[in-house]
RNA sequence: GUCCCGGUAGUUCAAUGGAUAGAACAAAAGCCUUCUAAGCUUUGGAUCAAGGUUCGAUUCCUUGCCGGGAUACCA
């Protein structure tokens, strides 16, 4: 932690037996010191008790100690633990040079390597919801990370518009000949009709289970493009696509390319013939295509059904090659939920066996139920991203325009839309990305609390007191002994520990931690604005030294929230 | 049946094996002639159970109980 000051603090401390991967972190009260660290690895390196070893590096400190301009001002044994004080004007020199540093807080773990991330892999035919947001959400945030980590990220999408959910779905139209396909031009939001037509078909299907035969018939029909279906199809298909499309854009998700499965699913048919060729995979009941992979504890994958038609797998082999094949890069990456994590470990094994050795990773992020029990298309009760996005952005413009006699309409509008964005997106991206997540609508649109509004408010604060003040800070000429306080130095802290969270968020895939770092700033800044008075004050100097410290609060604020995908206001 | 994930305040979530388990919502009480009250302060309240490893366990291991997911023709 604490990777900006580290070098500084490593300098003041050289050789009293201190190793460099020593970790610095908080002491539990603010009392005992600014930083700490726990000895119970030195120690046990030269064989000593941890008490007595931290005694001795306090000891070995005062001796070696050089002048009093060094960011460590002094070492404190307490227990096991050494605590460390700090020279606040040195801190605050440090920290607020450094800021202005390009790629500040990022790293190059990457080292330039080329990655794909494939998300949010939607199907078409069906609805947006809210599970669907929260992969782009987790999507969004991983580019963020990566390219901030020294990596280039090819962002690419591949739409599922080819399994049987189309199937489904088309055959449910032309069974049920719904007027509504000849006056389409009247549906609103298309792509959203058609999900809500698929949960329709899904419906009949379940009771009038009478009709799988069928279905398999018009599927053998649908893959082998039979031009009475193709049309309809075209026509749908377009409508997801362009319904997606516009979410994309909203959402701020920019693909460099998107695979169709339409595309590619006979190249997966063909690879299935060549894995049965090189007896890899094998026959099953019904004349079924498997592949046995109980010696590697996977169970049985179903590769084609006994119809001769093709599932996710068949199609997700040739996706895989594919990729490789058309865009140039070191690895891929597929973002997708949990319940898939099975089927992937799968998939990856076939490839290996058949001979693919790119570094393919899969990350699973967890399924988002509502609070009052499952969400499932079946139920009729997904929440769709469209129908939240509506719920939070009307609550939102209605407070905005209490809070803002004198704007208009446009400004209004504009305003809201990114702080119902920031809503949507903190709101997904609050929990561990792994985890499952309990839903609750009266949550999500409280405007209190555990919320982006609270950042976007804090940087708010911080643009009207760069307005109002009418300075402009000049780094060279700030004062940093004015920054003197507790408050200030929680503040430098936080902000010289910024780039140890980008690393973990990434380490573990998950931007929650990035989420959770903002929040906690901005509530020590929130903190520190109710107790010390910025530009109301006596003396000028003081002024700019803490005006130069709220605008890297905002800096970093900024700088991660753009990570995330996240933009500000400039007042609200 | 087998495999994977989870179980922490009333609720939703935090806590690389480290000092006194943190937030938010909800509940109760306060703070706007003062830089945006979408804010701040104060109060009460929790580690599923039993073992084990360790100087030290919410964290690691074992077992049990509870919940979720996956497990060849669902997507």
């Amino acid at each position: 932690m604490f990777d900006l000051i580290k070098p500084d603090i490593f300098e003041c401390i050289t050789s009293i037996g201190v190793t460099k991967d020593t970790d610095f972190s908080l002491p539990p009260n603010p009392e005992l010191g600014d930083l700490c660290f726990a000895c119970f690895e030195l120690a046990k390196k030269e064989k000593k008790d941890p008490v007595e070893f931290a005694k001795e590096i306090v000891g070995r400190f005062h001796f070696v100690k050089r002048a009093k301009t060094d960011l460590v001002l002094d070492f404190r044994a307490s227990g096991p633990y050494v605590n460390v004080i700090l020279n606040n004007k040195k801190l605050a020199e440090i920290v607020l040079t450094k800021i202005d540093q390009k790629n500040y807080g990022g790293n190059n773990l990457g080292n330039g390597q080329k990655v794909m991330i494939e998300y949010p892999s939607q199907n078409t035919h069906k609805e947006f919801h809210i599970g669907h947001l929260r992969n782009v959400c987790i999507g969004n945030s991983l580019v963020g990370l990566m390219e901030k980590s020294g990596y280039r990220v090819v962002p690419v999408n591949y739409i599922n518009d080819f399994g049987s959910h189309v199937v489904k779905c088309l055959w449910y139209l032309e069974k049920t000949e719904d007027p509504r396909i000849e006056t389409s031009f009247l549906i609103k939001n298309k792509q959203k009709w058609l999900g809500m037509i698929y949960a329709e078909a899904n419906k009949y299907i379940a009771k009038h289970k009478e009709v799988k035969q069928e279905l398999v018939e018009y599927q053998k029909r649908f893959e082998a493009r039979d031009p009475k279906i193709m049309k309809l199809f075209q026509l749908t298909r377009q409508w997801s696509i362009e319904g997606f499309n516009k979410i994309h854009e909203e959402l701020g998700v920019r693909h460099e390319k998107v695979f169709f499965e339409s595309k590619i699913k006979n190249k997966g048919q063909k690879i299935v013939d060549e894995l049965l060729e090189k007896k890899i995979a094998t026959v099953g009941e019904g004349g079924a295509i498997i592949i046995d992979l109980q010696p590697y504890n996977l169970d049985v994958a179903l590769l084609r059904k006994s119809s001769g038609s093709g599932v996710y797998l068949t199609s997700d082999l040739a996706l895989a090659k594919e990729k490789f094949k058309r865009i140039k890069v070191d690895q891929s990456i597929n973002i997708t939920g949990t319940e898939q994590n099975f089927y992937f470990k799968q998939l990856f094994k076939i490839l290996e066996l058949e001979g693919f050795h790119n570094k393919m990773t899969h990350i699973g992020y967890g399924l988002v139920n509502r609070s009052d029990g499952k969400m499932s298309s079946r139920l009729g009760n997904v929440i769709l991203y469209d129908d939240l996005k509506n719920e939070i952005f009307e609550k939102l413009f209605q407070e905005t325009k209490n809070r803002h006699e004198e704007w208009n309409e446009k400004k209004l509008k504009e305003v809201t839309q990114i702080l119902t964005q920031a809503v949507l997106k903190f709101t997904l991206l609050k929990h561990e990305a792994e985890k499952t997540i309990s839903f609750d609508i009266k949550e999500a649109t409280n405007m209190e609390g555990y919320n982006a509004l609270y950042i976007l408010y804090t940087v708010a604060r911080i643009n009207s007191m760069e307005r109002k003040s009418g300075l402009k800070i000049n780094k060279k000429k700030i004062n940093f002994q004015l920054l003197d306080n507790n408050e200030e130095k929680n503040l430098l802290l936080f902000i010289a520990n910024y780039s140890a969270i980008i690393k973990k968020a990434l380490a573990n895939y998950n931007p929650s931690v990035l989420v959770k770092y903002c929040f906690d700033l901005s509530k020590e800044f929130n903190n520190y604005y109710n107790k010390f008075s910025i530009l109301k004050n006596d003396d000028l100097e003081v002024t700019k030294a803490r005006l130069a410290l709220c605008l890297a609060v905002r800096r970093v604020i900024e700088d991660a929230l753009k990570i995330l995908t996240i933009k500000t206001v400039e007042e609200m």
